[in-house]
DNA sequence: CACAGTTTAGTTGTCGGCCGACAAGTCGAT
DNA sequence: ATCGACTTGTCGGCCGACAACTAAACTGTG
């Protein structure tokens, strides 16, 4: 039934997400949905408790930063290049909801995804610190700024990814954009797009 | 009228901005609306012509491009800074719609943000062009590649600063996009192209 | 083994709220 | 008297929530 949650939600986006659609499609009715999650918003969260998992599972959103601060940042973006490549429909879902979060008025998703943003926002910040402390990053770079900055580049490359499925891979424009992150913040003499 | 399907937008939603929302702001009634616009499609379409004909004022979706070609995106980028301090709540309806258009299972809709979101691109892809051709850019990169990344950070800035308007200065953070433009593309004295 | 009681999975029925659409009507100025 | 600006009434559709019901599987007991 999550998985049928998780499908149309990428299909049709979190409105069409609808206690009937899902019985339909997982073979039951639409009652049951309600019984099991209690609520829109339990189900939404039975939802979100699925990709996190994964995405965890992952290291997307690592919980010890092993490797130097460099590395350990471009495989937080490898990670993700690695679901899209595996699971593109729970991320497709995951952020058809962070942008749900922003275009209806839903303070209780919107509180959820934030939480789910500023952790990866925040993984890059502290990559980006250990970065400038095991020298992997060039010094003098603002952890706060690089990493909001990073993060827009990751939303952004997803938001053109689902409105325009069919001219923009997002797995190829995440390795692309870990190999930038080397060119740009590697102390030696190169530079790539993202940030200064 | 059109101002406060504006205001709702911002603060709501598409979805808060209901007929009776906006009788209500506006000091008239629901009936109003529906006969003024016909149907919400015609609502939608009077907000999207009123944001765009301001951003096309300010040269954000430039017609021409003067200058070099590094100058021109940079002017497209502080145009939007500018647009940002100025008219905020303009620029956040039209956000709000653009994520709306992923959101919201509203393929009308989805169609005309992708071309927004195109035309803009596109607007940076022709000053890659323009700056490689004119020398104001960095020869060896791939202007399709570079401005989906560009797009995708002003995107995902435009994304944080929606869902964390408190943190996340839109402003602040065009302007510094727009300067580390500067020192990411502009040729220096020796350098590889790296990927891409 | 038989059987009754109970839990569990799943169903249909239905209510209430919200919204878009439209029709009909009101009011006032010219 | 008509026209345009504006209002109220109302219908139909959609959805979430919940209650009531059915059936099947599970349990313990003698």
């Amino acid at each position: 039934m999550v998985d049928a949650a998780i499908d149309l939600i990428g299909e049709g986006g979190l409105r069409s997400m609808t206690f009937v659609a899902i019985g339909d499609r997982a073979g039951y009715s639409r009652g049951l949905v309600t019984a099991r999650f209690g609520s829109k918003q339990g189900l939404v969260d039975a939802v979100i408790h699925r990709v996190w998992n994964r995405l965890r599972e992952l290291r997307a959103l690592p919980d010890t930063h092993d490797g130097s601060g460099l590395e350990s940042m471009r495989t937080l973006v490898e990670a993700l290049a690695d679901h899209a490549k595996n699971e593109p429909g729970e991320l497709r879902a995951l952020y058809v909801m962070m942008f749900a979060a922003i275009a209806e008025d839903d303070e209780a998703l919107a509180d959820r995804m934030r939480v789910f943003h500023v952790a990866m926002r925040e993984s890059i910040t502290i990559a980006f610190e250990h970065g400038v402390a095991d020298g992997s990053v060039r010094a003098g770079v603002d952890p706060a700024a690089e990493s909001l900055k990073v993060t827009a580049t990751i939303r952004g490359l997803a938001y053109q990814w689902l409105l325009e499925p069919d001219r923009v891979d997002l797995v190829d424009a995440l390795l692309e954009l870990s190999s930038d992150l080397e060119s740009i913040y590697r102390p030696l003499r190169a530079e790539r797009p993202g940030a200064s």
